[in-house]
DNA sequence: TTAATAGTGTCTCTGAGACACTATGTG
DNA sequence: CACATAGTGTCTCAGAGACACTATTAA
């Protein structure tokens, strides 16, 4: 027998019949009568950054706080997390509610948890990123909702916050640590660009390779090689030609491509 | 003046003066009468996957449970947040608490929270992982703590949950998700290992390139090209030459390193 | 001396950037 | 026709793998 450490021995739980049913019996008896109150609890919550590509521009979707703290702040879709509901579908469920969206790409992104970052109270909110194609955004255009153009003030993956102006280049000052929370949103996104073609969630079913290479662009902040990102896109495997083209576009037409499987990323 | 697109328009949250002073009396008279107990809430666990590499094995730190549920089960080592510590604070004090260990690498990893992953009452845990290097953990040998072996049963960054052996090869089995939490931990080096060389953290300060390769080899799975992983260890910048060499090692000995930054990763 | 691993020099192969050239639409 | 962008072919350069060769220690 290999005994490679002078660690503890880890002697199983369980050994026979009897202490086993005794075990479940003390198990089943601490379950009935634990007191779920009998500790402080801070809230936990959800919010949401959606992001989309307009024209070349980076914009987060943003919702006007209807109560205090922060009322009439402008700030990301969120809600608190009810107790019968999975994370990610407390999400799709704040998607839905405050922005009109379903069936959209959804991930999480990170949990921030500072003390004081909610003068309420302790808050924990696990944020989540929606990548969502633009015209399906504008489709929803309600009350009490913009789109923030996204203003990444440092280069690469370095991270922290972002700043959100209006179309108008006016700021927005997102309530709590949201400007943080779109910061690390973005720095995910960019990271995630390096080895997936992850901007076609951004885009219509079918397009072009080139309005491909103009959001990755969009969201990484720099310029890409035309060839090589052709030549990377199509080896990954992941699009396939639909046999389509782009019509009276005052050029040469480009060919439409799609996803082979959306689920796979 | 630009005005790309249909949304509403986001005028500011306040115009003049007595309208500023009226909204602050209103947020602070909102602050002093609400009721930090009126929704239902989750409680929030942090847990900490300590991982180490030894003898060319990943090896994960595990306590047994003192209480139900899953008493006696062996679990990641985890506590509640307290409601005036900071998310990686908690992380920092369970991971002293119960490993015994202090200043180590501490990130954020995911946060699970299915209903139901926790028979009590709806838990939403917030993983952390620590690396750490194996000289220090097995300095921290202690009554109920145990060193489990992680068998990961896919290649590359597929993902999913592993399995946990003692060193004898029966296996641990987790409370909880906990091996679904050591799985995502797992992915998450491995992405980590393929453009940083974050497996110094698992070594003591001083180490020969051979020594960290087979921390790599040992966290991807995989053998990696000795003449490829020097050059581009070296190429990084992130290592320097300690001008030390080890010693009795029955061969020609190695040039020591030392990481440049630790804080830089 | 031998065994074993450290470390270097160099060739090849592959993928990215650069760029020239052809293709195909609109006006 | 001109113009603009799509898409291809090919050269070059940089990094990874492969491998031969030298260096240095313990036994």
């Amino acid at each position: 027998m290999k005994n490679k450490t002078p660690t503890s021995d880890p002697t199983p739980p369980t050994a026979d019949a009897d202490a086993a049913r005794d075990f479940d019996a003390a198990e089943r008896r601490f379950l009935e009568t634990y007191d779920a109150t009998a500790f402080d609890r801070p809230s936990v919550t959800v919010d949401v950054v959606v992001l989309t590509v307009r024209d070349g521009e980076l914009e987060v979707a943003l919702v006007r706080r209807p109560d205090h703290p922060h009322k009439d702040r402008w700030s990301l879709p969120g809600g608190f997390i009810r107790l019968e509901e999975s994370l990610h579908g407390a999400a799709a469920r704040v998607l839905r509610e405050k922005a009109g969206l379903s069936n959209v790409y959804l991930e999480q992104l990170y949990t921030f948890g500072e003390p004081g970052r909610d003068p309420r109270l302790r808050v924990i909110s696990i944020a989540y990123v929606a990548l969502v194609d633009p015209a399906r955004l504008s489709a929803v255009d309600r009350a009490g909702q913009v789109l923030g153009r996204v203003e990444v003030p440092w280069r690469g993956e370095t991270g922290g916050p972002v700043d959100i102006e209006s179309s108008e280049g006016r700021p927005y000052d997102l309530a709590f640590d949201h400007a943080d929370i779109v910061g690390m949103a973005v720095k995910r996104l960019r990271g995630k660009l390096d080895y997936t073609p992850i901007g076609f969630q951004l885009l219509p079913d079918a397009f072009t390779l080139r309005r491909l290479q103009t959001v990755h662009e969009t969201v990484l902040g720099r310029s890409l090689n035309k060839d090589s990102f052709r030549r990377r896109m199509l080896a990954s495997g992941l699009l396939e030609a639909t046999g389509e083209r782009e019509t009276e576009v005052g050029h040469r037409p480009a060919e439409l491509y799609r996803i082979i499987k959306r689920s796979a990323i």
